[in-house]
DNA sequence: AGCACGCCGACT
DNA sequence: GTCGGCGTGCTC
C-alpha cells in the first residue's frame, strides 16, 4: 500500500511512500526526503499509487514509529484549518500541535495524591454567572470579573457540569508554572482524569500524556498555549483564563493564537469557549459591546472591600528612580509590619549609556538596540542577542568623559533601596538572580512567610502570587514600552497596571498602589488610577477606529530577515510589488519598511503589512502569491496572521 | 527547510 | 582554463 506523509517542511503537498502491510493514518514514520531521513505524519492511506508520479519513483518508508495512531480525522482537519489560516505547511501545523517525543516503554508522569478538596460556596453573583454560562447557546461566552471576584470557581463549576454530562474539558492558562493553586484545586476535584501539561514535562512525558488523551483516559486537560490542541474527544468546554494575555500567541511558525484556535474548535466541535479576564483585550471588549459576544460582569470581590487607592507620581516633579513619595510609602508600609512589591520591567543597572558631549550611544553590534549596563558583572549586555562587551568611561567617538548612564534597571534600584533602607530585608527577582535553580521558589517562600520586607522584580513577579502580608505595590516606571511604535502599547500598559492594582488589594483592606511615570496624563495610566475601564476602552477604541487598526481591521505581517541588508530590502520590495500587482479591492498594502527593531542578532529586518476589514481577501491573495515567491538565499520570510508583536 | 543543478566573476 | 558565488527547482 501507499501512504501520504506530511513533514515539518514548508511543502504544499504531502509526499507519497510505499509501505509494507497496514499502516493507519495518524502514525509517524521515518522516510527519506532528498537524501536525508525525516520524521513525518501519515495523513492519508491509499490502495493505488498516485497519478502524476511513476510508481517506481516512490520510495519505501524506512520505519513506522507508532503502533497506535497519534491523531484522528478531527485533529487532521484542525491541522488543515491551521495550515490555511496561518499559511503554513500541513506538516508544520501537525508538528506544532503534536508533542515530538520518542515513544518509550515508560515515560510516565508521576502522580502524587492531591490534597483533599474543599468545596467553596458560590456567592450569589457567582451562581448567577454559572447560570448565564450554562444556559448560553452561543459558542462563546465572556466572564469579565475584577481580580478576586472568583472567576476560577465559576470556571470549575461549569467544568463540573460538563464532566457530569460526559463532556471533555480543556482549561487554558497563560503560564502553567504560575498556576499552582488552580492545578492543585483541579487535581483535588477531578482526580486522575486530569492531564496537566506542565512546562517542565519532557518531550516523552508530553507524548505520553497526549496518548492518554487520545485513548480517552483523560476528560480534563489543563495547560498553556499548546494545550489548545489536546485531542479530547467530545469536547464540551474550553476555558481560556486571562484572555488578554499575549503569551497565547506563538512566537514561531505557525504563529497561532490559542484564542483563535479555541474559537475554531468551539465552533467546529460544538463546544463552549468560556473566556475570562479582569482586563479583556480590546478585541473582546469590542465584540461584547457590539452584541456579538455574550458576557457576564463580576464587578465585586468575593471577599468584598474597596479597590486599592492608586497614587500617580510624576517623575518630572519627583526625581527617580525611587521618588520621595514612593520611599515614604515603603517606609510607612514597613512600620505597619507589611510588605512591599516593586515592579520594574527592566533588568540590569542602566538601560542607556551615551555621551552627553557628542550624542554617541552605546548599542549592540548585532542589533540596532541600546546595551544594558550590568554593574555586578561590570559588563554591557544586549538583552536580545546576549552580546557582551566592556563598559566605557570615555566616549569612543569624541573622547569626552561626560558619559551618562541612565534609564535605571532593577540592579540600580536595588542598590538605592539598600542604601536608603540598610536594615530592611530586600530581595530581587529577575532573570539574572533567578537563573540559579531554586532561587525563585526560595525567594517566593521567604516573601510568603514574611522574611522579606521589599521584593523588587521584573514581569516575573507581576502575577500569579498572593502574599497575605502585602501592603504596597509600587510600579517604578509605568512608561516602559509606551515609546515603542506598537499600536497595542497603551493597552498593554493599562492592563498591566489594572492587574497589578488588583494584586495589591487582594488580601488587605487599605492596600496601596504607587505608580511612577513620566507620562502622568497618559490615558492608560489615568484610567487605571480611576478604575475606569470603560473609559479606557472607549478612548482606545476611538484611536483604533481613527487609525484603522484592530479590532477595526485585520492584519497580516510579513517579516523578511537576513544578514545581507540589501538582499532583505530587495526581497521585501520584490514581494511588495508582487502583492500590489493584484491587490484585491479593500486590501491595503503598508510598507515595506525597516522594522522598528531593524537588526536583531545580526539579521536585518524589513516588514510589510496587509490590512483589510476581513481576513478572507488577504488569505486568498497570499495563498496565490506566496507560492510564486522564493526569498533569496540567506533571506527568510515569516508570515504572521493577526500579529501581536509589530516591532 | 536543505540540497543539487546550473550559469557568470577572480584565482591557484 | 577552473573554483565558487547564489538564483532556481524539487523533494515521494
Amino acid at each position: 500500500m501507499w501512504v501520504d506523509v506530511a513533514f515539518n517542511l514548508p511543502l504544499r503537498e504531502p509526499l507519497t511512500y510505499r509501505v509494507e502491510g497496514e499502516v493507519p493514518v495518524g502514525v509517524r514514520v521515518r522516510a527519506p526526503v532528498r537524501g536525508r531521513v525525516l520524521t513525518g505524519y501519515v495523513v492519508g492511506v491509499r490502495g493505488n499509487p498516485p497519478s502524476g508520479v511513476a510508481p517506481e519513483d516512490l520510495k519505501p518508508v524506512e520505519k513506522v514509529l507508532d503502533e497506535e495512531p497519534l491523531f484522528d480525522g478531527r485533529v487532521l482537519s484542525l491541522a488543515q484549518w491551521m495550515s490555511s489560516y496561518y499559511l503554513c505547511g500541513l506538516g508544520e501545523a501537525l508538528s506544532a500541535m503534536i508533542p515530538g517525543g520518542r515513544v518509550q516503554r515508560e515515560a510516565p508522569v508521576p502522580y502524587d495524591e492531591p490534597a483533599a478538596y474543599r468545596r467553596h460556596r458560590l456567592s450569589p453573583a457567582q451562581r448567577e454567572a454559572v447560570e448565564a454560562v450554562v444556559s448560553c447557546t452561543h459558542p462563546m461566552f465572556y466572564l469579565w470579573g475584577v481580580t478576586g471576584s472568583g472567576k476560577t470557581e465559576v470556571y470549575l463549576t461549569v467544568a463540573e457540569h460538563m464532566l457530569e454530562r460526559g463532556k471533555g474539558v480543556l482549561y487554558l492558562v497563560p503560564e502553567i508554572a504560575l498556576t499552582r493553586q488552580v492545578v492543585e484545586t483541579i487535581r483535588a476535584r477531578f482526580g486522575q482524569d486530569v492531564a496537566v501539561l506542565h512546562s517542565r514535562l519532557t518531550a516523552s512525558q508530553r507524548l505520553a500524556e497526549w496518548r492518554r488523551i487520545v485513548r480517552g483516559e483523560v476528560r480534563f486537560v489543563i495547560g498553556a498555549r499548546s494545550a489548545v490542541f489536546a485531542p479530547i474527544g467530545d469536547l464540551g468546554l474550553i476555558v481560556l483564563d486571562e484572555e488578554h494575555e499575549s503569551s497565547y500567541k506563538s512566537g514561531a511558525t505557525p504563529r497561532y493564537h490559542a484564542r483563535q484556535v479555541a474559537m475554531h474548535r468551539a465552533r467546529t466541535e460544538g463546544a463552549l469557549l468560556l473566556m475570562g479576564s479582569a482586563t479583556p483585550s480590546l478585541e473582546a471588549y469590542h465584540l461584547m459591546h457590539t452584541g456579538r459576544l455574550p458576557f457576564f460582569h463580576l464587578p465585586e470581590r468575593v471577599a468584598g472591600g474597596e479597590p486599592p487607592r492608586i497614587e500617580i507620581v510624576s517623575l518630572k516633579d519627583h526625581p527617580g528612580p525611587l521618588s520621595k513619595p514612593l520611599l515614604r510609602e515603603i517606609e510607612r508600609t514597613k512600620k505597619e509590619g507589611k510588605q512591599t512589591i516593586l515592579f520594574l520591567n527592566r533588568r540590569g543597572f542602566a538601560h542607556y549609556v551615551g555621551c552627553r558631549a557628542c550624542g554617541f550611544e552605546m548599542t549592540c553590534r548585532h542589533c540596532s538596540l541600546p546595551l544594558t549596563y550590568h554593574r555586578a558583572e561590570e559588563v554591557m549586555v544586549c538583552h536580545y542577542c546576549g552580546y557582551r562587551t566592556r563598559p566605557i568611561d570615555v566616549c569612543p567617538s569624541c573622547g569626552s568623559v561626560d558619559v551618562r548612564y541612565s534609564g535605571p534597571g532593577t540592579e540600580q534600584v536595588e542598590k538605592q533601596l539598600r542604601e536608603t533602607f540598610p536594615f530592611y530585608r530586600i530581595a530581587r527577582l529577575d532573570t539574572d538572580t533567578a537563573r540559579k535553580k531554586g532561587v525563585l521558589e526560595r525567594v517566593l517562600e521567604e516573601m510568603e512567610s514574611g522574611q522579606v520586607d521589599v521584593l523588587l522584580g521584573t514581569q516575573m513577579i507581576a502575577k500569579g502570587f498572593n502574599f497575605p502580608r502585602l501592603g504596597l505595590v509600587g510600579v517604578v516606571l509605568a512608561d516602559t514600552g509606551l515609546h515603542m511604535p506598537d499600536f497595542r502599547a497603551a493597552e498593554r500598559v493599562f492592563s498591566l497596571l489594572v492587574q497589578v492594582a488588583g494584586r495589591a488589594g487582594r488580601f488587605m483592606p487599605g492596600g496601596r498602589v504607587v505608580i511612577q511615570t513620566y507620562l502622568p496624563d497618559h490615558p492608560g495610566i489615568v484610567c487605571a488610577r480611576e478604575h475606569d475601564l470603560r473609559r479606557f476602552y472607549e478612548e482606545e477604541l476611538a484611536v483604533r477606529k481613527e487609525t484603522l487598526f484592530p479590532p477595526f481591521s485585520r492584519l497580516v505581517r510579513l517579516v523578511f530577515r537576513g544578514r545581507d541588508e540589501r538582499k532583505v530590502e530587495r526581497d521585501a520590495g520584490g514581494f511588495a510589488s508582487l502583492l500590489s500587482a493584484d491587490l484585491p479591492e479593500g486590501v491595503e498594502l503598508l510598507g515595506p519598511a525597516p522594522c522598528p527593531m531593524e537588526r536583531i542578532a545580526g539579521n536585518y529586518r524589513y516588514h510589510l503589512f496587509l490590512r483589510s476589514s476581513s481576513l478572507a481577501p488577504m488569505h486568498d491573495l497570499l495563498a496565490r502569491t506566496l507560492p510564486l515567491f522564493r526569498p533569496s538565499s540567506g533571506v527568510h520570510l515569516e508570515v504572521d496572521v493577526d500579529p501581536v508583536q509589530v516591532v
